[in-house]
DNA sequence: AAAACATTCGGACTATAGTCCGTGGACTGG
DNA sequence: CCAGTCCACGGACTATAGTCCGAATGTTTT
């Protein structure tokens, strides 16, 4: 789950073409901060999921439905 | 952004039917935590997010659009 | 090969998520 | 009036979100 959610988190990211770095700094986060999100090592709280998706381009619930998608096609 | 979660959150656990303690029970939380999160004093990671939902037998992402939509209804 | 950039990993730290105890107040039914 | 239910609220606590610094390890690019 949590893990789940740094592949879409990461996935995004390089679709869009940011860095790590760009990404902590248009979303008002620590660089560090992204690199444990995506490994799966800390999960974000509903605004930093907020922040994150904004700096992304792309709505809060899309990302959720993402991480949805991917829960269920584990069986 | 946290109140409107917190709206959100208590308006879907009203329309179930749940009392607070209840909902807590079965989502693995504490009884006063959903309080705070109704009152907008605590704001939820997105592993208690999918816990309340399941909770409350609806999906995290329609909580999200939720928030999104009164979010959008505000100006 | 050496810059230059991107990510990982370390430790130490501050802020806040989430728990656990209880108390008091508002409301309802017997 | 009393007992029971539901919720707000307090304080004190533990776990973890999120920061800040630096150094190590890729990975490109020239």
């Amino acid at each position: 789950m949590v893990e789940v959610f740094g592949k879409v988190l990461a996935d995004h990211r390089n679709r869009v073409g940011l860095t790590q770095e760009k990404l902590a700094e248009l979303a008002g986060l620590d660089r560090t901060y992204i690199s444990l999100l995506e490994r799966g090592l800390r999960q974000p709280t509903i605004t930093t999921l907020f922040n994150l998706s904004k700096a992304l381009g792309v709505s809060p619930s899309s990302i959720i439905i993402d991480v949805e998608n991917r829960i269920q096609s584990m069986d």
